[in-house]
RNA sequence: GGGGGUGUUCCAGAGCGGCCAAAUGGGCCAGACUGUAAAUCUGGUGGCGUACGCCUUCGCAGGUUCGAAUCCUGCCGCCCCCA
């Protein structure tokens, strides 16, 4: 009797890292074994909501646990949330979303969504539905009859709306639709298992909930923790500008892991890289930094050529690490001669038209604080009036990290 | 349908009719210190002007005042309670 599956405690094993919670965790090693014993591959869902995405690494926790699930020869469902998106997932935040997609954005997101997460599972064996494709034909009497399973005090207990109650914020009607339909896209797809965060703990269950009476397997929810942002507290998110996305250049990549605070390393090097926990272990007990640059060359690694990682590590090293070299990309910018008087400008007009400050009061303000700054040795600029003889290829500073070179035209 | 609340600068949250561009905290920016981490300290945080100053801003639209974010009217949004 030969099989594909791995042994069952193998697969747990490797199921388990970096997830917080299996619900319910025991029916799982049935199923794997069950699995195994029929050689059938285990229906593993994951939903997104197309809703102009940018994938960052806090999307990659899920997806990487796809990915791993798929290696153990297991099914990878996508469903695309082409009708949820239409509603927002209330997950997570505080108030409505405020602007709705219209079909045919919401269908090209979908288009750049999965090629996006190509790079992290394969999407080629994967099964992709669009959740439209059920919904849309749904009749208003079905969806009272679905409705009619779930009752607003259990709505209540999720924490967001629980949350926006309590602070007295608006909860719209169709978001209390959200769960539900995310639940009904388990039946649908017939899933075994869901992945999702610790925040969809409510639609997961729900999930089980519906299969259970229409009689079907209930799923299996494999929660990951929600990753922290590069601020170390708030989740990873787009709008709270604490991401580091997957398509990101290397070298901007290993600038933010650099900045990472030194406790989330632990977390991102469990739930972000394949390296065996003791081994992480060791890498934490040396120096930080090293860990840090460890870090971050493992997972810029996953995403663009083997070696752009340590190659990213090395350029910061050089020009930030030991503040010995220039930075190599300086940005041009052309100003025109005809914009100096006698081939001069006070400090703060240059900083304005290099366009490296948006106003002159907050040029001055910069300058006045010791941020402005002119040629490779960064002089610095100590009155916002000073007249700078501006020369061609000069470079000019706007604190640290804004910069760039004069040219003139 | 009725009653009561509330709407402030990026967020939270103060704000006696003049001293409010608006307290305080957070965030953010810059500087010091560092491992461009954290923590800490310092300064800054509507626009224009070198500056006394001027202009735009406190849900929207009007009004009362010499003068309003602060008072009045209407409208809009949100929340709660009663029916």
């Amino acid at each position: 009797m030969s099989n594909s599956f791995p042994p069952v405690e193998e697969q747990l094993t490797i199921i388990r890292r970096g997830v917080e919670k299996i619900v319910p965790e025991d029916e799982l090693a049935k199923k794997l074994q069950h699995s195994r014993d029929t050689n059938t591959p285990l229906r593993i869902k994951y939903g997104i909501d197309p809703t102009g995405i940018d994938v960052h690494l806090g999307h990659t926790v899920p997806l990487r646990k796809i990915r791993q699930f798929q290696e153990l020869g297991h099914k990878a469902v996508i469903i695309i949330g082409n009708y949820t998106a239409m509603v927002g997932d209330p997950s997570g935040r505080d108030e409505a979303r405020a602007t709705r997609l219209t079909e045919e954005q919401i269908e090209a997101n979908a288009v750049d969504y999965l090629n996006q997460i190509g790079k992290v599972i394969d999407i080629e064996s994967a099964e992709v539905h669009r959740n439209g494709g059920w919904f849309s034909k749904m009749t208003f009497a079905e969806i009272l009859h679905l409705c009619g399973r779930v009752t607003v005090a259990q709505l209540l207990t999720r924490d967001d709306f629980a949350k926006r109650y309590r602070e007295e914020k608006p909860i719209y009607l169709h978001e209390c639709l959200y769960p539900v339909m995310q639940a009904w896209d388990s039946v649908e797809i017939q899933a075994d298992v869901e992945l999702g965060g610790t925040e969809q703990l409510y639609s997961l269950m729900l999930a089980r909930d519906l299969q259970a009476q229409r009689k079907l397997n209930q799923q299996i929810a494999v929660m990951s923790p929600i990753l922290v942002g590069t601020d170390g507290r708030q989740r990873m998110g787009k709008s709270l500008g604490n991401y580091i996305g997957i398509s990101e250049e290397p070298f901007e990549m290993i600038k933010k892991f650099m900045q990472l605070p030194d406790d989330v390393m632990r977390m991102y090097f469990e739930l972000l890289t394949d390296i065996p926990l003791e081994e992480v272990g060791q890498i934490l007990g040396g120096h930080p930094k090293d860990a840090k640059q460890k870090l971050g060359a493992t997972v810029v690694d996953q995403y663009h050529e083997a070696g752009q990682g340590n190659a990213a590590v090395e350029r910061w090293e050089a020009e930030i690490g030991s503040r010995s070299s220039l930075p190599q990309d300086i940005p041009e910018v052309e100003l025109a001669s005809s914009e100096l008087e006698d081939g001069a400008l006070p400090g703060y007009l240059l900083l304005v038209k290099l366009g490296l400050q948006s106003s002159n009061g907050e040029a001055r303000r910069l300058i006045k604080g010791g941020g402005g700054k002119t040629g490779e040795e960064k002089t610095v600029i100590n009155d916002p009036n000073t007249k700078i003889t501006v020369e061609d290829g000069m470079l000019v500073w706007a604190g640290k990290k804004k910069f760039c070179r004069v040219k003139l035209v």
